[in-house]
RNA sequence: GCGGAUGUGGUGAAAUUGGUAGACACGCUAGACUUAGGAUCUAGUGCCGAGAGGUGUGCGGGUUCGAGUCCCUCCAUCCGCACCA
């Protein structure tokens, strides 16, 4: 019998399939195990070999899990909403539902080709109406909640209105900008709308005039990561700032939780210190300026009632302050602008709001600035500051406007420069004539009541002081920013809401799905507003007040809790029960793409937080421990033509010619040699083809390692993999590729290695085409070989290192191979080490050792026994002066004093000593031996 | 500029706590076998050298009996952030 990897596969899926293997219980006497891979966007492309590399890995640990005893939770769904659907729908007319299941289905056959451990039975689609309907249920908690301060968490809207109506917000510490303060009484005299307008700066889901990025293109809003260089991620379409009512995430209320709950979880520094940095946490505190009126100029009088507040984290530094900095867009930049400087300040205003974002930030070392004739006081001494405007100064950071200290702060110091604006050095022994000093650390001086002290200790001190005297607060500014949650596009989550009267209303509960409504178009409208605008109200299985909410949630509102949907994926009372979500609890393994650093996984761990504040799960970090995938790039082909012909030249003669590299389609390339008919056939312009070839007739192609893409024809699927090696030989090749985390080139040269480990496992059950396996007790060596085998597969496996464990296999197959071993008692437990990474084979070859078929998932991972190890000799190897020079057999229980006599009594040792007596022997016992000499 | 990661044969890589550098595989060389199979088997394969031997983990230093591994300087590549006060 011939290792038959086709028949063999396509029978265990359709067993795994019809018993069901995989499916996993809600409740069990065994400890759960969850293990989760971020699911796919099904995109119309198919998956590449890249896709699955992440979905191995994951498999074989669930796999391992399962035989370790565990319970395991291994599901898998689809992000389906999306913009390619969406632009495919615009080009074609076709409804992005049809395209989306289309391309599910490819994605599931192409899946199920490599025997995945899913259960398919927990499948989700964020795309459905069931599962979109706990998506809006979920905005709706959002929308009814606000943070508390004071308990720091989220709480109901109802608790504060209980308390809005009872005692006004005078002792309300809410995260929010409203600053007003209002009574019972005041409250309760309020009109609907002045209330729903108040409420709507305390609601962690709210509506606001917002900065966005607009993509005129699309004819949507992004979120920052989803622009790239002031380009949409998507399509490459230029993107606009624009200021738009939008519905945005109150995330910057968990900004602190965010970040000490990376504490608790165990991923990796990269990506934890990435989402810090986006956090973008620093410590300091806000002081406020008056402004001083000037005599001359009666313009400016009653300008004393106004002051500029600034966040610094350098308060030690107050005294060195010798001008300020306002944004361009500050609110007070008009009012503040003398006469003498308005034409300037409007010019300079105008220019910054035409510059992009983008160009802002790309033109650094350009300063620019204005002045605006005004001057504010100095909190201490009461110096009188220029107030200049300038964009180095972002308004959306902090308050918008800085105290600027030339010379503890390079842009202040260059900006000084610039505009010859006087620079104070208040740094003891410190020069500043070249550049700023940015050190944290020294001695103050020139500093009133900070003179004398070290850094440290002046900041304590200045927020004291400043504190002291009503002249501001130690605060804490976060870079993060409230997350977007408008889109105006067709396929996403209709929000649950209506408006009547222009306030925003919740639907009720029971109304949900709001379905998503048939359009005749899928572009905005006309006005420009989003394509829900075209739908009719007939179209609305739900439509209550004016008009309903026409834009769409943003594609992270689907993902950021599907993870909890798993575990209870048919509910239809709760988005997920609180007994099954105790009873899986965290991911315990989740296995991903490191691009989703700030996106997906700020935003999941950001509504984990939110439901576990309001008590609907017991644990507020979703994913425990995270493994991010490197990314496989392709190995393009090239051919290189000469120019103004159609010749084409090979590799190794192309130097001899001008020519042009093309990118040619991998499928005609075999180990780098062009089939040269298929070339000609690929595309008609190649049709009449010359070829100037090696010597020997070939033509061989250059190449190089790019992303894998279309346009460069190097995508490899997986698909022609498993058809032509199987899909355990394609499993097993793509972690032997190198280390999980890594990124890689691909390359299928070296997949025939593992192939033929497989033949060769085979071959010791059946060989020239009969069973060879036999009952007889194994000898010492293979028992040897298989507990070695036993315990680097394990240690192997619980880090990860699931490359080196391929290459276990292959030693332990080699060896028994040499041995001869066909021993039962062996093959039966390497079998079940293998299992997790080829099951196909592993299911077949454990029903040919006689057990039940279908049941090799849930036998018991074999235990390593130490017994089976212990050598009677060990080689040790001698080195002299650090190298090594020669190998001796020792017995295993020499001490150290009788390894280093037998090692000097060696004439091999007399000889590398070349006659010198040893300085000293260092024994290592079990190990190695040093002699210096 | 800041933060993170990586750098080892012709190629993918291994070396978990400092202890034989290059396991395992691809490729290549030579040979065997054959029912010609993306077979199988044997031997070899870091570099220099005929050999003895020398040399070798991005560069340069250091610690140590011993360094790919620890420390310092520098270089290169990749990823993320970037006028964040």
């Amino acid at each position: 019998m011939e290792y038959n990897f086709s028949e063999i596969e396509k029978k265990w899926r359709k067993h795994w399939a019809e018993n069901q293997t995989f499916k996993a219980e809600d409740a069990s006497d065994k400890p759960k195990f969850y293990v989760l891979d971020m699911f796919p966007y099904p995109s119309g492309a198919g998956l590449h070999v890249g896709h699955p590399l992440g979905y191995i890995a994951s498999d074989i640990y669930a796999r391992y899990k399962r035989l370790c005893g565990f319970n395991v939770l291994h599901p898998m769904g689809y992000d389906s909403f999306g913009l390619p659907a969406e632009q495919y729908a615009i080009q074609t007319g076709q409804h992005p539902a049809i395209t989306t299941e289309q391309n599910v289905a490819r994605y599931r056959d192409q899946l199920d080709k490599i025997g995945f451990s899913f259960d398919w039975s927990r499948e989700v689609r964020t795309s459905s109406p069931e599962y979109y309907k706990w998506t809006q249920w979920i905005f709706k908690q959002l929308f009814d909640a606000w943070y508390n301060l004071s308990t720091d968490k989220a709480e109901t809207i109802e608790q504060l209105l209980a308390i809005f109506k009872s005692a006004g917000n005078a002792n309300v510490n809410a995260h929010t900008d409203y600053t007003t303060v209002f009574s019972a009484d005041e409250w309760n005299a309020k009109s609907e709308q002045e209330q729903s307008a108040i409420l709507m700066e305390y609601r962690l889901a709210y509506l606001a005039d917002s900065w966005v990025n607009w993509c005129p293109a699309l004819g949507t809003v992004l979120a920052n990561d989803e622009v790239i260089n002031g380009l949409s991620e998507r399509g490459g379409h230029p993107v606009e700032q624009k200021l738009m009512r939008q519905w945005s995430m109150r995330i910057k209320a968990y900004a602190e939780r965010l970040l000490t709950g990376l504490e608790k979880v165990d991923w990796t520094d990269a990506i934890k210190d990435i989402q810090r940095n986006w956090i973008g946490k620093s410590v300091g505190c806000s002081v406020k300026f008056s402004l001083a009126s000037s005599l001359s100029d009666p313009d400016t009088s009653g300008l004393e009632d106004n002051v500029i507040e600034v966040f610094t984290t350098r308060p030690d530094t107050i005294f060195g302050v010798s001008f300020m900095v306002l944004a361009p867009e500050h609110p007070l930049v008009d009012e503040i602008t003398t006469a003498e400087y308005k034409a300037q300040v409007e010019a300079y205003k105008t220019a910054a709001s035409l510059k992009s974002e983008r160009d802002r930030q790309a033109d650094v070392k350009n300063i620019t600035g204005q002045f605006t004739g005004a001057y504010a006081l100095h909190p201490f001494s009461g110096e009188k500051i220029p107030v200049w405007i300038g964009d180095y100064v972002l308004a959306s950071y902090g308050t918008g406007a800085v105290m600027a200290v030339p010379c503890g702060d390079q842009r202040d110091y260059d900006f000084a420069k610039q505009f010859s604006i006087p620079i104070k050095n208040i740094f003891e022994n410190v020069a500043i004539e070249e550049a700023a000093y940015t050190e944290k650390e020294g001695v103050i001086t020139n500093s009133d009541f900070l003179n004398g002290l070290a850094v440290k200790k002046a900041m304590e001190v200045a927020i004291q002081t400043i504190e002291a005297n009503g002249l501001g607060k130690g605060k804490t500014n976060y870079r993060l920013r409230d997350a977007i949650f408008s889109r105006q596009r067709y396929w996403g989550e209709p929000f649950p809401v209506y408006y009547k009267n222009d306030i925003p209303y919740l639907l009720a509960d029971n109304q949900l799905p709001v379905i998503l409504p048939d359009v005749d178009k899928y572009l905005p409208t006309e006005d420009g507003e989003p394509p829900l605008a075209r739908a009719k109200q007939a179209a609305w299985n739900q439509f209550e007040g004016d008009r309903m909410e026409t834009n769409t949630m943003p594609g992270w509102a689907g993902s950021s809790w599907y993870f909890l949907r798993y575990m209870d994926p048919k509910n239809e009372t709760a988005f997920v029960s609180k007994e099954k979500a105790d009873y899986w609890n965290q991911v315990d393994m989740y296995i991903g793409g490191s691009e989703h650093a700030t996106g997906h996984l700020l935003y999941a761990r950001f509504w984990t937080k939110f439901l576990y504040d309001l008590g609907f799960i017991s644990f507020d970090e979703p994913f425990k421990k995270m493994i991010n995938q490197g990314m496989i790039l392709g190995r393009s082909s090239f051919v290189y033509r000469v120019k103004d012909s159609l010749k084409f030249v090979t590799n190794t003669k192309k130097d001899n010619y001008e020519t042009t590299p093309i990118h040619v389609d991998i499928s005609l390339v075999d180990n780098d040699k062009l089939d040269l008919e298929g070339f000609k056939a690929w595309r008609s312009e190649f049709a009449n083809a010359e070829f100037i070839c090696e010597d020997n007739g070939d033509y061989i192609c250059g190449h190089e390692v790019e992303k894998m893409s279309k346009s460069k024809f190097n995508v490899q699927t997986p698909d022609e993999l498993v058809d032509k090696f199987g899909a355990d030989t394609l499993r097993m090749y793509e972690m032997f590729l190198g280390p999980l985390e890594q990124t890689k080139p691909w390359d299928t040269k070296g997949i025939s290695g593992v192939h033929n480990f497989l033949r060769k496992l085979w071959r010791l059950f059946y060989q020239d085409g009969s069973l060879v396996l036999n009952d007889a007790p194994a000898d010492k060596a293979a028992l040897k070989t298989l507990h070695k085998t036993i315990k680097k597969v394990t240690d192997d496996l619980e880090r990860f290192s699931f490359n080196t464990n391929v290459s276990n296999f292959m030693i332990c197959v080699n060896e028994l191979t040499d041995q001869k071993c066909h021993a039962k008692e062996v093959l039966e437990q390497l079998v079940i080490l293998l299992a997790p990474y080829a099951p196909h084979v592993s299911e077949e070859l454990w029903v040919i050792l006689g057990h039940e078929a279908g049941t090799i998932s849930t036998a018991k991972f074999p235990t390593f026994n130490p017994d089976f190890l212990v050598e009677d000799e060990i080689a040790y190897p001698v080195s002299f002066n650090g190298k090594m020079r020669l190998k001796v057999a020792l017995p295993a229980t020499l001490s150290a004093k009788e390894v280093e006599e037998a090692v000097m009594a060696l004439s091999d040792t007399q000889k590398w000593l070349e006659g010198k007596a040893p300085k000293k022997v260092i024994v290592v016992p079990g190990k190695i031996v040093n002699i210096v000499y």
